[in-house]
RNA sequence: GAGCCGCUAGCUCAGUCGGUAGAGCAUCGGCCUUUUAAGCCGAGGGUCCUGGGUUCGAUCCCCAGGCGGCUCACCA
């Protein structure tokens, strides 16, 4: 049933109205002369000079009676509209049709009010597009907001009204677009080739994690979405490609959290006849590089975790990427924490030691396992200065290459941690492809005993290996946290544009939908 | 996956020691030709998340579910 007073039904009865009059409520074009910005900046050569014409979304309305005020806001800032019957004559009847949140255009010259606010003097009024819902009406009066949009569910599932209304959250998005750039520049100008690879793939790889799994029809074959660019891009090395890097969405099937999204942006370079710590040297500049550009200094604020609603919120030191990464080994670092030498321990009391730490692994896992977990519980949390950790257990790191010194237990591999956080994981990468294989074939054992995440075998990987793959290093680097890193976000969803939400009733599609893309399938098994 | 918290008008929230509800903003009407969280006067607007239970009676208490937020655990 409508209701006279609401919001949307009025809007709605105005848009006929605006109709009635023989008015377009969604016109084509507009020309527009200036831009909010430009007439705050250029307001001295204006000031009742030319005739300026500005387009944007109406932020404020302040009508009284036979004249109205109102903000007009385009992405260069807002501007005042002083709008008067006088001026506008016949059309000053349409503003009583305007709501917050329409698009309009307004030409008009440029002057000062007696409170001193650089406006436009309206002469002509053009609606650009009549908004049926209500915007988050949002006040502010001497840098105070009042009814702030902060709902988190609302600013994420509904993002163009998160950006309409918050320009922290177009700040954080234009970060996110300079940290790309910045990435970007960096490998371009180390000679690195940008490339792209399948994300559609047959078989897996270059991570443990689990997969989502689609179905191509007309092939009628499963197909993987790809976890992660490594093996495309090894490839593109045994071509002789020497520098490669990919910048892309990469998908996991797994939790869904405050660090984790299911698709998510990885940036992954390979560099042959460099090794790991080569990629250390090239990663800490690149950092530093990325950081200065993007924030313009090394000392990044980290804003607070709030605990619960009401709960105390949880400072974070600001990360300070100015001196020397520390370069510590994991064993080293587990032995100042918790004194184990977990190389010498047995299986039996590296499992006791784990769950000591409050983490018990279902199964029974491979020492490494046992190890890595150790470090998650015990050391990870510590790891607030960048902190290079090198040289991992072999198990956990079947495509890096074996430790050149303790090549039995470890492998050449380096993950930076900043602020408890992993950044990048990287190694000295494996190019013997009879060793490769033997890594896959434990892998294949582990997935037996019943490990859930394992590297499944490619041949077509090997294939290429066995083709001659110079050595290199490999670097992998979440986009997403740095993005946060550099914004001081403490939310994967606060540097997505649309996060993964759960859907609500009536989103997603619809059963008409459905039965279409089933009649699509048929047609396709047809030809 | 576990714990905690929340879900009441379009929005943000208050409230009812159990007797079917209220504020501000928004909306609608009136006044107002330099206002700016404009102001003043008036009006309308609610399946109090859903389903069970207890009760004479539930928005409130109990149970289950849904959705969300936060925290913890785990994969980046």
């Amino acid at each position: 049933m409508p209701d006279s007073t609401d919001p949307m039904a009025a809007r709605a009865e105005k848009l006929r109205a605006i109709r009635e009059q023989g008015l377009d409520p969604y016109p084509h074009h507009f020309q527009r002369t200036h831009t909010a910005e430009q007439i705050g900046e250029r307001f001295a050569e204006l000031e009742e000079a030319e005739t300026v014409a500005v387009a944007g979304r109406l932020r404020s309305l302040r009508p009284m009676g036979k004249t109205t005020f109102g903000h007009l806001e385009d992405a260069s800032g807002r501007v005042q509209l002083y709008l008067r019957r006088d001026d506008l004559g016949e059309a000053y009847p349409l503003v009583k049709l305007l709501d917050l949140g329409d698009l309009v255009g307004a030409r008009g010259k440029v002057f000062r009010t007696r409170s001193g606010e650089i406006s436009v003097r309206v002469a002509e009024l053009v609606l650009l597009a009549k908004t049926l819902r209500p915007m988050p009406v949002v006040k502010e009066k001497d840098g105070q907001v009042f009814d702030a949009f902060t709902d988190r569910e609302a600013r994420y599932r509904w993002r163009y009204l998160d950006l309409m209304v918050n320009p922290e959250t177009r700040d954080v998005f234009r970060r996110r677009a300079g940290t790309i750039r910045a990435l970007r520049r960096y490998l371009d100008a180390h000679e690195f080739l940008e490339v792209e690879t399948p994300v559609l793939q047959v078989v897996y790889g270059g991570a443990l994690a689990r997969p989502f799994r689609t179905h191509h029809n007309v092939l009628d074959c499963d197909l993987y979405l790809r976890i992660a660019e490594e093996l495309p891009l090894k490839k593109l090395l045994v071509g002789g490609l020497e520098r490669v890097y990919e910048l892309g969405r990469v998908f996991r099937n797994e939790g869904v959290d405050r660090h984790h999204n299911p698709e998510f942006t990885l940036l992954e370079f390979y560099w042959a006849y460099a090794d790991y710590r080569d990629a250390m040297d090239l990663v800490e500049d690149l950092f530093r590089t990325v950081a200065r550009e993007v924030t313009g200094g090394l000392l990044l604020p980290q804003r607070a975790i709030t605990d619960g609603e009401e709960g105390p919120a949880r400072e974070r030191p600001a990360i300070d990427l100015e001196p020397p990464f520390a370069r510590r080994p994991m064993l080293a670092l587990i032995r100042e924490v918790t004194g184990a030498d977990v190389l010498a321990m047995s299986d039996g009391a590296l499992r006791t030691l784990a769950v000591e730490l409050g983490g018990a692994l279902p199964g029974s896992p491979p020492r490494g396992k046992l190890i890595e977990r150790i470090f998650d519980l015990a050391v990870v949390p510590n790891l607030i200065a960048p902190t290079f950790v090198i040289d991992h257990p072999k198990v956990v790191s079947p495509l890096a290459k074996a430790h050149r010194e303790t090549p039995d237990a470890l492998v050449e591999r380096f993950e930076l941690f900043i602020g408890g956080q992993e950044f990048v994981n990287a190694f000295t990468e494996l190019n013997d492809p009879h060793e490769q294989r033997r890594r896959f074939e434990e892998q294949r054992e582990l997935r037996e005993a019943g490990e859930a995440e394992t590297h499944p075998l490619d041949e077509d990987f090997l294939r290429a290996l066995e083709q001659g793959m110079p050595p290199a290093a490999g670097v992998g680097i979440g986009v997403d946290r740095l993005v946060m890193l550099l914004t001081g976000a403490t939310a994967i969803k606060d540097v997505l544009l649309f996060p993964h939400m759960r859907t609500l009733e009536g989103e997603g599609l619809g059963e008409e939908d459905r039965v279409a893309h089933r009649e699509g399938d048929r047609e396709g098994d047809r030809e």
